[in-house]
DNA sequence: AATTTAGTTAGCCAAATAACTAAGTATCTT
DNA sequence: AAGATACTTAGTTATTTGGCTAACTAAATT
């Protein structure tokens, strides 16, 4: 029911996953690929990757003996949205700060 | 030197504190208001606020025995920004697929 | 059929996180 | 001056996280 935003703010806080999403951004990937010049073992990598995909952030699907892995944009859309609505509520907070500051200093 | 992001997606990936940044975008509010109704100790939400303040998405200034704290925009912003960045690159891909495939489908 | 490639699974470990209680320190209020 | 209020600090505990190695499976290549 709710809309498990916790997991994907929490995939999003580490520089590993949050490349691995730029890179994905550009177009599906398979491990390898994704797992190319990284500076730690793979099984940690794929430690990553399972919690991007818990996440929902990213799919994956096996195609012989590689595993090919893609973005999925709602989530991150997501993500996005609840941030917007903050700052949505903020600026209306400030835009009737300036008003009234205005009205109450008429110069 | 870096953006320091890590920690601002870290900080968001709790519903106490991402209820806490909804509060707080209404306007300042001092600690023990942020707690009130909160099933958790006192100081196990402190805890909380020190992470949000941590991260940079808040800061707090103490009147007298009184804690106000207040949301920093920009840290918000940047994270947002972030997401919004890897929209840009993902929709500019599915613009250039779609124009491909109508270039390749003249009906 | 043997080897290489591409991932997978299992198990271990250290550090970080989130929670608690108990006890303490200022700063109002009465 | 005493008491209440608003945090603060210290110390404990359980769970989660991020990392590793070793060993394994399945698919493609030679």
């Amino acid at each position: 029911m709710a809309n498990q935003i916790d997991p994907l703010f929490a995939a999003l806080a580490d520089p590993t996953r949050r490349s691995v999403i730029e890179h994905l951004a550009t177009g599906p990937a398979q491990v390898s690929t994704l797992y190319a010049g990284r500076d730690m073992a793979l099984p940690t990598f794929l430690k990553h990757l399972k919690v991007l995909e818990a996440s929902g952030l990213v799919r994956s699907e096996k195609k012989g003996r590689v595993r090919i892995v893609h973005i999925e944009a709602e989530p991150l859309a997501a993500a996005e949205s609840w941030l917007k609505r903050q700052r949505a509520v903020w600026e209306g907070r400030l835009d009737r700060l300036q008003k009234l500051a205005e009205s109450n200093t008429p110069l």
